[in-house]
DNA sequence: AAGCGCTTGTGAACGTATGCACAAAGTTGC
DNA sequence: GCAACTTTGTGCATACGTTCACAAGCGCTT
């Protein structure tokens, strides 16, 4: 049943009609960022070139991906500093304040709170929130811990359109259906869970021991090139890989604290 | 076999001996993360459905993933739990432990040093680094903050392979040189810049902010959508940008001092 | 042993992303 | 005003990633 079929595709750039590739949007805060320290240097000006290295990618990729906003360099020239810095912001929709809050104010919450790179980016952290009574309260990074209790009427009376959730595994999903409830449409999530949300709500997820693990592997397998050549690791032996792993339902990760009630 | 074969077919699949593509590299933790909590919860095997789901992928794309692996399921019954993990840990290197030195403590380092995750995973923070005087010699997660100049001496007398720069931007790279120098081949970077290491370390960046851009794009288009139907929102309102900016984009010489007024 | 239902593993189609190379379009110099 | 030079924007080729659809394989039942 093989059905020879013409590989033709007529496809003119519809992406750029008005929706901008996900890989371009991703590296759009690299451009921002490298476009802000030359601004603070009194860059004026600057070549594809130029902002490629700042930006650690191709000078071809970069080119394309502002293609993709639109034509705002100029030939022989480069890219005008000041004018590229808005119109990525804009697409970034950062010219408009985004008021966020964040649930879970242990080490994670209190570092995120207290991070500069936020404030100074067009977001603005409206509110802290724990359930821990003991840390209810507190005041950090010029804002007074709130309880659960009164999550809902936060967000909706604040206008929180962002919830960035910085608490255990376990607690994260209904912090997360709670702050959707209130009106949040964008959600942060830091829990090692997957959150599932209604559509129009988006999640992204940031898992600090997931780069580690990334990292790893390409230690690990860098490391293996270097002792036996191109010897590629064959499977192990069963045996071996319960040995290694433990016992079935063994305990494989310690205690955790549980918030749900 | 019983099947005749194209006959440059064979690349393609060369990838899978011993490169595994990194998409899927990127996914494994995750998968690991959602086999470890079955595993806790006392299930034995799993379906690539069910397992799909709790990780958040397609179970198609699941599949292929672990095909990537090798053959590690059985038909008709599914996965089993506990010998996929060994197998992801092992591709992952996690079956070592791997030692991490976390330089500059402070919010993020504080929350880097007691986040449960790191150690739970084979990884062991071995040290603590900062360059403030009133930091170095404090307590954190159960390890005295050392000082830079010892920096050196820490991550080759401890054999450290990984290391987390949570250091304020400008200080991020010669504190990566410093431990590219002393042995690490694998960094780990939270300063929203780029790093420059030679051929043979790897470098992972993770920026706080740059999510929530990401995040506040899809918010932004998402709100312009409901406002207008799904009228493309044109990027034509030149007269606002300049407003905004102060500049007139046509003469690209003009200094940035004449614009602030 | 044969049939049936279920699930994996994978070929193949489709879509997206990347990098090269160069024409188009600007500037500079005379 | 024109030629030489610089740099953008993009068509094209290729590599990579995702999704579909289904044969192959396994266990269970009859």
């Amino acid at each position: 049943m093989t059905r020879p079929r013409p590989a033709r595709l007529v496809r003119s750039e519809r992406a750029t009609r008005d929706g901008i590739p996900e890989a371009t949007v991703s590296r759009l805060p690299f451009y921002l960022q490298a476009l802000t320290a030359l601004a603070e240097r009194g860059v004026a000006t600057v070549s594809s070139e130029e902002l490629a290295t700042a930006a650690g990618v191709g000078s071809a990729k970069l080119r394309k991906d502002l293609s993709h906003l639109g034509s705002y360099g100029t030939r022989g020239v480069g890219y005008e500093v000041q004018y590229l810095i808005y119109q990525i912001s804009r697409e970034l929709g950062l010219t408009q304040d985004w008021k966020v809050v964040i649930v879970g104010i242990g080490n994670l919450g209190h570092a995120l709170a207290n991070y500069g790179g936020f404030t100074s980016r067009g977001f603005t952290v409206a509110a802290l929130v724990d359930a821990d009574a003991r840390v209810v309260g507190e005041t950090v990074a010029g804002l007074t811990v709130t309880g659960l209790d009164s999550l809902d009427q936060t967000v909706s009376s604040l206008g929180i359109q962002i919830g960035v959730v910085a608490t255990p595994g376990p607690a994260a999903q209904e912090i997360c259906d709670r702050l959707v409830a209130a009106g949040v449409t964008g959600v942060l999530n830091f829990a090692p869970c997957v959150l599932t949300v209604p559509d129009g709500v988006m999640v992204r997820r940031v898992d600090l021991a997931t780069e580690l693990q990334i990292l790893a592997f390409h230690e690990q397998r860098r490391a293996a090139g270097r002792l036996a050549g191109e010897m590629p690791a064959e499977p192990q032996d069963l045996s071996e890989a319960l040995g290694a792993i433990g016992e079935p339902r063994t305990t494989l990760t310690k205690s955790r604290a549980e918030a749900a009630g």
